[in-house]
DNA sequence: GTGCAGCTTATTGTATACAAATGACCTAGG
DNA sequence: CCTAGGTCATTTGTATACAATAAGCTGCAC
């Protein structure tokens, strides 16, 4: 979109995923639209499309508030997230095309480099895992499901799990991707679909572990 | 919401239901104004909340189209509201209320006095179908589940279906919404997941009959 | 002390003017 | 006749002023 719209829903987005504006605070027009250093309406612009990605609740009174997530909105999330996403996989494993099942090799081949150190280089992991499962979507030509599931990934909680990830995980990560492509190779689409819902879940428990950990460790 | 911003979204999405507004259709925010009798702001509010909807395309020039729906488009529509609908089932069996379920039955008797005349009362039928739905949504307890399944629900495909309804499929709708409620009843989840998964391939096939009798019809 | 009424203030909704960008058309040159 | 370039019209983006509405607060009555 537009260029002050579009810096206005970077700026925000960012504003909640580090944390600045926590759950449940409240966002008035005005003030973001000082922050951002644009008018109010590319801030009201912006603020609808954060709450088609469910990241802003609005009032009955249609004031905007930081979403805040209970822990069954994010088991919540991560069911639909696995169903989706196998969904996703199923549709791909049909349609995939020569290039794209390289592209999918590739990308993992660098997450494999990325986990591979002593110290994991996490910023490369992530890029990467978002390609590769970005790929998946677009060979699934489902514009309706690209449209739900992009509601559906990389909010607060699920962009956070990654952070947190053990090496193990990461290992895990990365030989699941390696069973996809196996998968989609032999076009075998309801293994692709199965590998892919027990990938989502694997990183629910993978978050649910982490998010248990931070907590006692709080107390 | 507000107002005007309401009302716009009204009357635009009721011209693109109507095919007052055909398929591939450029919109002009200005014009739309003229029509609606308000200003090009909420206008604009109600395109975004349209486009949210699917109901709309933007060009990369941000220009508004009416969005038009290929044949591998609805079919993809209705499997991802089998899919959705059929996991709202699965949740509600196992949380709705009584009071839920009492509904549920009110609203089926309801539409079985609709279909039960001679002539059946499709507003009626319409009306307590979509309340039937609604109350599962609700009993599934998933704003997440329920936010995606707006977005493909009432869409002009899905909303025409039960126009073309034969007096047969009317009665096989009014017979798998008893099953449901024996579902719920008992409260088995995999069996009201199945029922539902099933309703809605019925009612795409029940589209397909009536739309490819309409395209044969035509020539 | 509690609760309600009315006012004050904060916040969002709408209209309008203007700026920027895009697309169409028309003309000039090959 | 076709193409390239530029100009003009159309359309969307942004800013700002003003209107409407909802929340919060103060003070009064009970």
């Amino acid at each position: 979109m537009s260029r002050a719209s579009d810096h206005a829903y970077t700026v925000i987005r960012g504003m909640i995923l580090a944390g600045e504006l926590p759950p449940g605070a409240q966002l008035s027009e005005e003030a973001l639209a000082l922050r951002c250093e644009v008018s109010r309406t590319p801030v009201r612009d912006a603020l609808r499309r954060l709450e088609s990605d469910l990241l802003i609740r609005r009032s009955e009174s249609q004031r905007s508030f930081v979403a805040d997530w209970s822990d069954d909105d994010i088991e919540d999330a991560f069911e639909l997230r696995a169903m989706l996403e196998a969904q996703a996989a199923r549709r791909a494993a049909t349609r995939i095309a020569p290039a794209q099942l390289e592209a999918l090799r590739h990308h993992n081949r660098l997450i494999g480099a990325a986990i591979a150190g002593d110290l994991a280089d996490i910023p490369a992991f992530l890029e990467h895992n978002r390609a590769f499962h970005e790929i998946i979507l677009a060979a699934a030509g489902s514009s309706r499901l690209a449209s739900l599931l992009t509601r559906l990934i990389e909010q607060p909680v699920v962009w956070r799990t990654a952070q947190n990830y053990d090496r193990e995980n990461l290992r895990r990560s990365h030989h699941e991707h390696e069973e996809l492509v196996a998968a989609f190779d032999r076009r075998d689409a309801g293994w692709a679909a199965s590998i892919m819902a027990g990938h989502i879940r694997r990183a629910y428990h993978a978050y649910l572990d982490a998010y248990t950990a931070q907590r006692t460790a709080a107390e």
